[in-house]
RNA sequence: CGCGGGGUGGAGCAGUAGUAGCUCGCCUGGCUCAUAACCAGGAGGUCGUGGGUGCAAUUCCCACCCCCGCAA
């Protein structure tokens, strides 16, 4: 039987984790002929142009890349056409694939979402999941259609969300679940076809994530803010302002205690009053410095205590 | 040249034209059943690098290196 060819498509690291890892056992079956991913960005102070995680795999077992600008372009369409890829395999490529393309591929292309869905379509399920303080998500192996996140359901895992996880724990947790639910769900994907149609009615949505998003809003209970801490990590990292500085929290504890101080209200070791109970803060980083525990941080800002964050 | 903050004893910060101080840590002694607590004492810095102007620079000026935030 001869080996079907297959397209990858993604960007980030995530993708770039699953694709590297199911690498080798793909090999077996399937000819990775191609690896489409995001064009290259500038990163950092220096604008310098970086290669995103998924080409530089593409570049390590030298496959082909191809980067488009907008898919959705006809030369694109056309380039797809040519290809003749019999299967797409995606993972957050980060466009919206058109149906001309969709359409190529005889055993469909199929998209890798770290979600349960019909629950969190969109764009960030994972800190979707730990925002929400679920007690689990998953990984949903899925047929793609014109919606996003939107078509038959070939197969799914379910992870449970360890306590106090972060985003990149959870994100690298769901690596593996990924990498375990493609490698068993392709043979059979591959000889029967079967997937079932998502519960539209109970979909949910997860919007892109600005900056914006992680600004702390110490009116919250100290368990929602720790939850944002946690989800917003990586990017865009939970944040509040002292003395018009923005002040990152990088890690924190939650404490039963109510002080009926105003929210925001700095008391004594860097806890601070919310809503309900007390945030500790661990770890955290001032605009311009260096990330600090809270410990050194206290040296060098001692009139931090009492300060009332907004 | 994208915008901005910063480089001071082990850590985090303050400060000044006449060679520096705070908090923590560290060492010694004391107190204590004991302690991360408390008391007393002590050891640590040529103040990022190279120039310039000063009688004199860590403090002013110039160049460079490095760190960090924003933006992407």
């Amino acid at each position: 039987m001869n080996k079907i060819k297959t397209i990858l498509m993604g960007t980030p690291e995530f993708a770039e984790k699953i694709f590297r890892k199911s690498y080798p056992v793909l090999q077996n079956n399937f000819e990775i002929t191609h690896i489409i991913t995001a064009q290259d960005k500038p990163i950092g102070r220096k604008q310098i142009l970086i290669p995103s995680p998924v080409k530089q795999f593409a570049q390590e077992k030298n496959i082909p890349i191809l980067q488009p600008d907008k898919i959705r372009k006809q030369e694109w369409i056309e380039k797809l056409k040519q290809l003749n890829p019999e299967l797409i395999i995606l993972c957050a490529y980060g466009q919206i694939i058109p149906k001309e393309i969709l359409d190529i591929p005889k055993y469909g292309a199929l998209n890798i979402h770290p979600s349960l869905l019909p629950k969190y379509r969109g764009a960030s399920p994972i800190h979707q999941a730990i925002l929400n303080g679920d007690e689990s998500t998953g990984i949903t192996l899925m047929l793609m259609d014109e919606q996003m996140d939107h078509g038959n359901i070939i197969s799914q895992k379910e992870y449970k969300i360890k306590n106090n996880i972060t985003y990149k724990e959870l994100e690298n947790e769901l690596t593996d679940i990924a990498l375990n639910l493609l490698i068993e769900s392709l043979p059979n994907w591959i000889k029967n076809q079967k997937s079932i149609e998502q519960n539209h009615e109970k979909a949910t949505f997860c919007k892109m994530i600005k900056k914006q998003d992680g600004q702390i809003d110490w009116n919250n209970t100290a368990e929602q803010i720790h939850r944002k801490i946690r989800a917003y990590h990586v990017w865009p990292i939970a944040y509040t302002v002292f003395k018009n500085k923005q002040l990152k929290i990088l890690e924190a504890e939650t404490k039963k205690e109510n002080t009926n101080n105003q929210s925001g209200t700095v008391l004594n070791d860097l806890n601070i009053q919310t809503k309900d109970n007390i945030l500790i803060i661990k770890k955290l980083q001032l605009e311009g410095k260096k990330p600090m525990i809270s410990k050194e941080f206290l040296n060098g800002y001692p009139d931090i205590v009492n300060y009332v964050f907004e």
